[in-house]
DNA sequence: AAACTAGTTGCAAAGAGTTGCACAAACCAT
DNA sequence: ATGGTTTGTGCAACTCTTTGCAACTAGTTT
């Protein structure tokens, strides 16, 4: 794949510079899981390059966020999480009674985006959603 | 109203104690506008009673939202309001490029939330959302 | 190749929210 | 009223994330 190709025209196209950092926060979520955390990236830059700080690695997930290369989702641990936004799609039910996480594809806020496009011309960003709630064995 | 009333009652329903903390930042709540959030509580009630600690405030917001009496949403300011649930569920549009807000009846997410219920038998809780994108004017 | 300039970084400090712990006090029973 | 138990509070420390600022550097121009 030239997913970092990409990346990397996506940056320059932009006028954002291609940093030793930025590149090493690029390929740092690639590695790993999805659903990395800040503090997880940084720890794995960190291991190569221990001058990284984890200012720039926030910095640099929110401007992958702005291009649209990641999206976060914050599902009630108390830190937020990224996704590579090419990997997928998908949503999260979260039980806040048992801590029970339930994916979800896409597909099921299609329509809800649809209505609010249709109704209101807001386009929304529904690409990561948190839903918190209670599940089956929990709601009684 | 007797709103107080009703939360003093449902307070000491479930074994939770009535302390003086707790009924200045209930009534500071009811003073407030909506959407208040808890350093403005904290400011409130700090101004009759000093010693008062912020930490204070948290918890029992945290205990008001699982009893249901108030709603908590996040509408990308960096600090999360709170809005008493007896005055009517709503929901936002939050315009990620000029910050407009456009507000939105419950019943627009009436349809997902049975979805949810039915496919994932997930209960979700949709009384205050703040939902992400971009508005007309900034679709583009 | 040297200079320039605007985007980037590291650092330190701040902001929002949470947590552990010892002391205080609300509520119940006597 | 008094005492006991259990919940609640204040405090201080801590986590996660953001921000201001001065120094730095990638990419462009000369």
């Amino acid at each position: 794949m030239n997913q970092s190709r990409d990346i990397v025209s996506k940056l320059s196209e932009r006028g954002y510079r291609l940093t030793p950092q930025r590149m090493m926060i690029l390929s740092a979520i690639k590695n790993s899981n999805d659903h990395t955390s800040a503090e997880e990236i940084y720890t794995q830059v960190a291991a190569k390059y221990p001058h990284i700080n984890i200012s720039t690695v926030y910095r640099t997930l929110e401007l992958l966020k702005k291009l649209g290369l990641v999206t976060e989702t914050n599902l009630g641990e108390g830190r937020v999480r990224y996704h590579p936004a090419d990997k997928g799609h998908h949503h999260h039910l979260v039980c806040q009674e048992c801590g029970t996480i339930i994916d979800l594809d896409e597909s099921v806020l299609s329509s809800l985006k649809s209505a609010l496009l249709q109704e209101y011309k807001f386009s929304a960003d529904l690409r990561h959603l948190a839903i918190f709630g209670r599940c089956v064995k929990c709601s009684k």
